[in-house]
DNA sequence: TCACTAATGTACGAACTAGTACGTTAGCTA
DNA sequence: TAGCTAACGTACTAGTTCGTACATTAGTGA
């Protein structure tokens, strides 16, 4: 998530009036509310307190409660949209590519618990700011390129055997991903067992490699 | 979900006050409320308006919002647990039997919706309630000792190469089952596609089954 | 340097919301 | 059938929460 912390650039003296700074700053503040809180549960003076400004800049910028939730939510995708466009795959066999890209998903979520948790705040309200936002419409994802691309080679070499399309393989690579912080806390009470312990951090993620790579290349019974 | 739509039994007069049907009718509204609209966005008004009784009888019984809740996701709990005894699957291959209860799982979750959205909701909450229901604790699910006995089974047989536990597995399939019905909007709202798309039931249903069949039965390197 | 506007702060209000004090009655039991 | 209590309803309050009217000032361009 892109911070704040550091006063602009050195030499350049910090202002007392900077919009993108005080917006930057009620972005991360706001961000860490609402993913802690949930929608309802966030408050908006709450967010005011722990900036340096006021309650009425948040209105000034954002319009309100809403259009601020649907501001962070715009920031948080565009993060991991620049993770995936870092990926760089094309040198390696396709088996390769899709475990690295799985592990690389794997890695953006363990490291973006608050991110999983707007998400699942905004499937509670059925995708309601997505759909009002404009800027996430039906914009896709770096990763879908690519997942495309490896499924191809892999299809055409022969190794992956699986009737599967890249939106799909995409849901089963975050799913597994996803469940994982998501649901650390309702599967830790019940099962004893934190799937987010670090100690268990490389074993979670050669199980995913390894189900991914299962799924693609098993062998299938006449199609 | 246990529901309380027949008046008592046929022949037993509809009594004016009856303890057990006011508190399932509240029960009932609470869990589509909180569902609908989180624990923060729910509302006890709105809960008291769409029973038969008044706000008063929710304190009366239960004590209070939170106490709601939680007496919610245990009845919610409850149900799934009951679901997952009545799987009987001694007769099946290894292969077979964990195909069926990952079905079990699948369609159990696809009709469950509200539970789904009430898992989202304490996670939010770090299973705060979860943690103090008493009810609740970590008792596991009886899913876990059916996987138990067939990966015992499988691995015995030869059949299963995975190094993977019950809980594990448990977690592969949850994960999958889960995400597709938790993150349905926010997936299509960016993807365009809708994965609890009836049309596509069946093709999901497979693909989780393959899934998993393939990560057990995978050929793997030298452990 | 001066005026103009974007940026900011203060103080407040209207509406909502969880929870409760108090009073009433249905239905069971002796 | 009388009386007792679990079950229920009404009306209210204290505290909260989103949002805004109004006043002020930093910084910039002419």
């Amino acid at each position: 998530m892109t911070s704040v912390e550091e006063p602009a650039r050195p030499g350049e003296r910090e202002r007392v009036r900077d919009a993108a700074r005080t917006q930057a700053e009620i972005l991360d503040v706001a961000t860490q509310e609402f993913a802690r809180a949930g929608y309802d549960g966030a408050r908006v003076d709450e967010i005011a307190a722990r900036t340096r400004t006021t309650k009425r800049m948040i209105y000034y910028y954002f319009g309100g409660k809403e259009q601020l939730f649907t501001a962070v939510l715009e920031r948080a995708y565009g993060v991991i949209r620049e993770a995936e466009q870092q990926l760089d795959v094309d040198h390696l066999d396709p088996v390769a590519a899709i475990r690295r890209l799985a592990e690389l998903t794997f890695d953006h979520h363990e490291q973006h618990p608050d991110f999983i948790r707007l998400v699942s705040i905004e499937n509670i309200h059925e995708a309601q700011h997505i759909a009002a936002s404009g800027k996430l419409g039906k914009i896709g994802s770096p990763a879908l390129d690519v997942i495309r691309r490896i499924l191809e080679e892999g299809r055409r070499s022969g190794l992956f055997t699986a009737d599967v399309d890249a939106v799909d393989l995409h849901a089963l690579i975050s799913s597994f991903c996803f469940f994982r912080v998501s649901n650390r806390h309702t599967f830790g009470a019940l099962f004893g067992r934190d799937l987010v312990d670090p100690a268990q951090r490389a074993h979670y993620r050669t199980m995913l490699g390894d189900m991914v790579i299962a799924y693609l290349t098993a062998e299938r019974a006449a199609d």
